[in-house]
DNA sequence: CTAGGTCCGAACCGGTTGCG
DNA sequence: CGCAACCGGTTCGGACCTAG
């Protein structure tokens, strides 16, 4: 069994294309018979099928799927490893150079579609078979689908993965409601973590410049929420919050005044 | 797998306050 | 006194969890 690896950081404009090495190309049998790769990861059993390009080096059609549907980003780096001749492993490693954790969103719910897909690798007729193989494009998109569907229902997985690790950071949504009523809520995990659920009075928030504002913050102590009142939408004028936008505090400060440090904006929204 | 319970945040409501 | 803005509490609906 093959056990070649090659290694690709994702720059701007991956999405469009990959390119194996040139020094990799030795490892590849009749590389310039070869139109499809199979790639496959372990946020699922899917077989991804991929468009070669005349030339064996340029991966085309069904990579940008594959690509989004792992939420790849600049500055990932995705591992292949060889397994058959075009047939690829493939290991996604995000910005913290681990791999990328897909929680159990793209596992469970692909165990059932995609033994079928395997099959077909496995097998060379039938007529289940058969009309899986000619469909192989339409049935790719709907496995698509299901992992697309499935990360809507968790909002942004990958986003509250990283939140979560950083319990002094939250992600605040600046929805029109909250400056309607010039009041944010703030999460209960981030406010019980941090004692900010025991000091209602006053918090700071800062900008990205340093300047800062004073703000109320306050609870509602029945219901153990916090949220900041009286100066959330003054803020969110002066720094350009615009509603619809997420963006990224972190508590700088937990003594005294609580002070929230605006990180920056979410770089993407869809 | 599904129904029921829980959690959470957005939206809303009613009382209070400030001002002309 | 009346109106508008503000404030704090409540309701509602969606997402998630869990037991059967």
């Amino acid at each position: 069994m093959a056990n070649n690896h090659f290694f690709k950081p994702l720059l701007p404009g991956f999405h469009s294309h990959l390119t194996i090495p040139e020094a990799f190309l030795k490892y590849i049998e009749g590389r310039n018979e070869q139109t499809m790769a199979k790639l496959r990861s372990n946020a699922s059993k899917i077989i991804w099928e991929v468009k070669v390009e005349e030339d064996g080096q340029r991966l085309t059609d069904g990579w940008k799927e594959f690509a989004l549907a792992h939420d790849l980003r600049i500055g990932d780096i995705v591992v292949f490893r060889q397994e058959r001749n075009m047939n690829f492993h493939v290991t996604l490693l995000g910005p913290s150079c681990c791999e990328i954790q897909y929680g159990s969103c793209l596992d469970n719910e692909n165990e059932n579609n995609l033994e079928s897909v395997e099959d077909e690798e496995e097998s060379s007729e039938g007529d289940e078979i058969e009309s899986l193989s000619t469909e192989s494009e339409s049935n790719q998109e709907s496995n698509f689908e299901k992992i697309q569907r499935k990360k809507k229902v968790k909002k942004h997985p990958r986003r509250e993965a990283s939140s979560s690790l950083d319990p002094s950071c939250f992600v605040a949504n600046v929805s029109h409601a909250t400056l309607r009523y010039d009041k944010l809520n703030l999460p209960r995990t981030f406010a019980r973590g941090n004692g900010l659920d025991t000091r209602m009075g006053e918090i700071v928030l800062m900008n990205e410049k340093g300047k800062s504002w004073t703000l109320d913050l306050k609870g509602k102590k029945s219901y153990g929420t916090v949220y900041i009142k009286r100066g959330w939408r003054s803020f969110c004028h002066a720094n350009g919050l615009k509603a619809g936008g997420f963006f990224t505090f972190k508590l700088i400060q937990r003594g005294g005044t609580p002070v929230l440090r605006l990180l920056s904006e979410e770089p993407e929204e869809e």
